[in-house]
DNA sequence: AATTACATTGAATAAAATTTCAATCAATGG
DNA sequence: CCATTGATTGAAATTTTATTCAATGTAATT
């Protein structure tokens, strides 16, 4: 009865919104969402307007399913660093060095954050988007314990660890920001520049 | 001849472009150039639609304009800091907690920070609006001096300036998108931590 | 009070973008 | 090779946004 194999019909569906997915990622950073007109996803993919209503109703869905994917990436990288068995200097430089890295061998790390960028700041973002960035704070928090253990055993500054966090995902966030204005030219500073905001070197 | 004083007349019309670049500055900073309509300017300002195109002829110049005087002042500043009768050090501490306060104070400050951001990311601005955005180098021209003024007196650390400068910008770029999100949250963190990238303390 | 200049309006028009949908196509199981 | 399913298209319909413009209002000048 049924005409085509259901799973490799699955796969089919799921390779064209890893498609969609994947162009509407490139369109959102680098025009933002209001911007990116659905045409323009659908041209980068190689697809008609209409079949791009057939995988995603709108253009805010697509947006809210990258931002939710992005979100759920750094979380899990911060979480993941935080439970390594490491020092808080070594997690936090960690940090820095995967982002920068990451920042200069896949530019779709740059591209998610730039896309909760414009969820942050932008009012005109679906609401179901805004809730999304709320849970910014965890990765302060994440941070912030980070940073308190490092103050507890001596090896970080004593500034209050939530100033602290704030600069240190600020400072990351300009860089993300930096590095998409800068596309190709990008050379990532020394990272030991912005250790020195944690510790005495 | 003339029914109405010239002068009068000018200053009327300057009133009204104010009152239109205001507006303008406060929701391109907020919702972005593509998700401003025309209609949110001329609502937010007051005025008519047509009113609105007897005082520029799209949005477009508009947001040049705004990006124009936003540009400006951040040079001016900069040169103006650079200046000053006062050690590398000095003028850093100053610039930060200027422009920290700067958010605090007046949105403005912060709103100018947004459109730049804006110009320098997004592919979808105006050509004119891409060629100012290109002086962004002097501002870091500007802090790579006194940065190696400082190192040459002793009392900076002896990173690669242009990449000290770097982390500079980016991180105060990153604090006045934070202010940004905050809003009337916003509270700076101690400028002593972003003081700690150039010294030792 | 009449004239003039131009700010201002609001609605009409044009352009752009989104959304829907009937028709076609392509692959597969029977 | 036929029937079925659902992916895919392209264009029509709808909605949103930008732009133009004829008509009106207002205040100063004579």
């Amino acid at each position: 009865m049924t005409p085509r194999n259901k799973e490799l019909n699955e796969k089919v569906k799921d390779e064209r919104r890893e498609q969609i997915l994947s162009n509407s990622l490139r369109l959102f950073a680098k025009k933002g969402l209001a911007a990116t007109k659905i045409t323009d996803i659908s041209k980068a993919t190689g697809i008609s307007q209409g079949l791009l209503y057939h995988y995603y109703k709108s253009k805010d869905e697509i947006f809210i399913e990258l931002l939710r994917e992005g979100y759920n990436k750094m979380i899990e990288a911060a979480l993941g660093l935080e439970s390594l068995p490491l020092t808080p200097l070594e997690k936090i430089k960690m940090a820095i060095e995967k982002l920068l890295q990451g920042f200069e061998e896949n530019k779709d790390t740059a591209y998610y954050y730039l896309l909760i960028n414009q969820a942050s700041i932008f009012e005109a973002i679906p609401d179901e988007a805004k809730e999304i960035v709320k849970s910014r704070s965890l990765l302060h928090e994440v941070i912030t314990r980070i940073i308190t253990a490092g103050q507890k055993d001596g090896t970080f500054k004593n500034y209050d660890p939530k100033d602290m966090a704030v600069v240190f995902w600020t400072s990351l966030n300009g860089l993300a920001i930096y590095n998409a204005i800068q596309g190709e030219d990008f050379k990532p500073p020394d990272a030991n520049i912005l250790i020195g905001i944690f510790i005495e070197d």
